[in-house]
DNA sequence: CCCATTCATGCAAATATGCGCATAATATAT
DNA sequence: ATATATTATGCGCATATTTGCATGAATGGG
């Protein structure tokens, strides 16, 4: 019986415990710390609530395949996401071209692109490429390069030079920041870069954000928010801030996530 | 008799097993996870609910509602096609750069590959990058291009030519016909290019193929089997071709999907 | 048309869980 | 160092979940 332990150096060893076995039952760990059943459960719940173990009647076992996938990540807090997802979806034409920039809030945009739709959709991102391809009337264009991990997506030098050399209708970004002085952020250099350049290759910019990220620092500039010419947010946001961007030039569109 | 698992593993267990072999009995089930048939009727019940499985007269089978994406069609039949993954897969050293093409079995490949493996992954198939981006220890370059939807990746010319410049370790090839004169073939005339370009890219070609593939007309031809330095299938295949095959000069690795 | 299975529902037993509360342990402030 | 605030723990009890069995209805094959 292992003694004295803190509770999060407990919590730790029993969530290494759980990925390393792949399940643990709440009464074996209890007699094990020499602790009550209480406890565990406690500390199960709490692991639970960040996601990072998965409860069953009598234990918990590992959260589907240890560090969830993107796919699976994707899913999280889809309420305002797909709500914005279905209010831009709806504004795209027949016959259009778009750069898709690499986000959640995206891929659920091209979920939520009508069947009967025809597009032509070119990202750097495999997972949204893998979703437009679900689509019957998609014609999709992978950019080329080195992924990176963070963004999931190409976003090299040489996928920078292939999108400048293009210039299309629409472009979609998800994942920006805007700051206090309306400045357009993301939190990755290169993906900066492929945000502005992604905007320069088409006319119309349409921004998805869901509402937390609406005034929130980060460290690299893409540029004005001027640039864009709708945004597209959910009902939680800020009317004060959606003001100040209206005045800027830009349409702003809140989605309802009611009718969603 | 597989033992004592919280009710959503065995559920999720239930699910996976419809997915794969298209259909359960239920008393079958009963007996292989050691509970009543009313709780597996249970499970099959709230499974039905939730749309994920139709159930009949004595069991369940795969719901046929609604365009399955590829991500859950590739869940089919994996069987055979986990086998011959893991096989190719323990055969991969480290530090190693492969060219993959695109197919499901390529996919199980990706999802075989050990953890700790560290590779370089390059494909033109947004879901096998999808895959490789989830390895903690993949770099992952994605092939640009026009998509196609029935390989579901880049085999445009653009990106042949891009594969054309490449010099690499290992490629791995899946979804190839042989036929009666050991043959290599493809149903698609630009999978066909495709396929011979990735292959004249490498040192060696690993072929990865279900034993149906076999013997097997189709269209347009790649090459020589003798091309090939490894061809992995599953137990079920005929021995009297993989003599053939062997006797060509390609080593024969037979999966046994026991052990998977 | 009959019979063997399979299914849904109600029920009871075993067990797990959540919550309140008192107490013990730890951290923080004075 | 002492007092106070904060947190963690264990126990009891009401509740929830899971499971297997019994009963009667439904289904499908011969």
């Amino acid at each position: 019986m292992l003694k004295d332990l803190s509770p999060d150096e407990r919590k730790s060893m029993i969530l290494q415990r759980i990925n390393e076995s792949g399940r643990v039952l709440a009464n074996a760990v209890a007699s094990e710390f020499g602790v009550s059943e209480d406890s565990i459960r406690r500390d199960l719940r709490e692991l639970a609530e960040q996601g990072l173990v998965q409860r069953f009647h009598g234990g918990a076992a590992r959260s589907r395949s240890g560090p969830r996938s993107f796919q699976q990540r994707a899913r999280d807090e889809t309420a305002g996401k797909k709500a914005i997802a279905a209010a831009a979806a709806a504004r795209i034409p027949a016959n259009t071209t778009m750069l898709l920039d690499a986000s959640t809030t995206v891929l659920e945009f091209v979920r939520a692109l009508p069947a009967d739709l025809q597009t032509c959709i070119i990202t750097g991102s495999p997972d949204i490429a893998s979703a437009a391809l679900d689509h019957p009337c998609c014609e999709v264009i992978l950019l080329g390069g080195s992924l990176n991990r963070l963004t999931r997506s190409a976003i090299g030098q040489s996928t920078l030079a292939e999108v400048q050399s293009m210039r299309v209708d629409y472009c979609v970004l998800g994942a920006c920041a805007i700051d206090e002085e309306l400045m357009l952020r993301a939190e990755n250099y290169d993906d900066a870069r492929m945000k502005l350049a992604l905007g320069q290759a088409c006319n119309e910019i349409m921004l998805l954000t869901t509402s937390e990220k609406l005034v929130k620092q980060a460290p690299f500039a893409i540029g004005p928010i001027s640039l864009v010419s709708t945004l597209v947010t959910d009902r939680t946001a800020d009317r004060s801030i959606l003001e100040r961007i209206s005045g800027a030039g830009v349409e702003v569109i809140v989605a309802d996530d009611q009718l969603a």
